[in-house]
DNA sequence: TTTAATTCGGATAATTTTATCCTATTTTAT
DNA sequence: ATAAAATAGGATAAAATTATCCGAATTAAA
């Protein structure tokens, strides 16, 4: 569904939030340990990120990855997915027609836009402090 | 959503049904042209859809591919995905975990488990008959 | 001001996906 | 039998995605 660039920013930036709450900024390294990526590959993506203003860095000592915490709850899922994998899996036809066109529509156009709305809705209505609270609880977990 | 070749694969089928309803074999030639695909990397999806029983092919002259006329509405969506992608668009967790486990959940799982059980449903329940009619009827594309 | 701890960014490599080409094999018609 | 028309399948190649490495730039503390 996403790439494993998006899952890792997803994952990490979950982890970020989670660490924002209280107050702590988090390295690429601690990151990619605790979601169980590969350390170089999700710093490009945690630099990405960075880029689309989902997440914040600071440089130098001390420094490391936060979240606003007061904006954590602003922080849709759509909006990581918008900025890692675009809005294809939004707008695009699911046959891979150049573009998803009402006028003239694929095959499987009606039945796939209830879906992909679905997706949309599901992405645009979950944010990062509702996913993090759940790992708090220990309900829901990042690796396994 | 779907990889390139599953969306070939799949648009491929639609037209294999479409000519196989009049009782005509097509080559990769003709339905890379009428899908708007790469020839050669057709012929492999259409092997791959053979050999999963999805479609028929006849060898030598006067031969091409085809589907068995009274097996057109048995064959879904969800065949052809299953043979080309696999069935972790079905059953793999959202943010990528090693599989999605309801006693371990990812924190998406929840509100993914639905919009993947909603896809999982319409892909099983549209058949190839019903594709291919409505482009007969001219209200539906497999090219723009 | 120096040092240590960091992110940033470019170069490169490995893997997977997508795509092409060529030959072998099969089958029908002549 | 032979020739012609097809699919099958192996070997590559190109492109995209995933992954690694290393030095440059930045920042805070000592
Ligand atoms: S045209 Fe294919 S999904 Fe809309
Ligand atoms: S565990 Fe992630 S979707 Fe079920």
């Amino acid at each position: 569904m996403f790439s494993k660039a998006c899952e890792y920013g997803i994952r990490a930036s979950i982890f970020i939030a989670l660490n924002s709450f209280e107050g702590r900024r988090v390295s690429p390294k601690e990151i990619a340990a605790e979601i169980d990526s590969p350390q170089a590959f999700t710093a490009k993506i945690l630099q990405a990120l960075v880029r689309h203003n989902v997440i914040q860095s600071v440089k130098g000592a001390y420094g490391g990855f936060e979240i606003d915490k007061n904006r954590i709850k602003d922080i849709k899922l759509s909006d990581i997915v918008d900025a890692i994998d675009g809005d294809n899996i939004y707008k695009g036809c699911g046959l891979g027609l150049k573009a998803c066109d009402e006028d003239r529509p694929c095959p499987m156009h009606d039945k796939f836009k209830v879906v992909r709305e679905e997706l949309k809705t599901m992405l645009e209505s979950t944010n990062l402090e509702d996913l993090a609270l759940d790992i708090k609880e220990g309900d829901t977990f990042l690796r396994r």
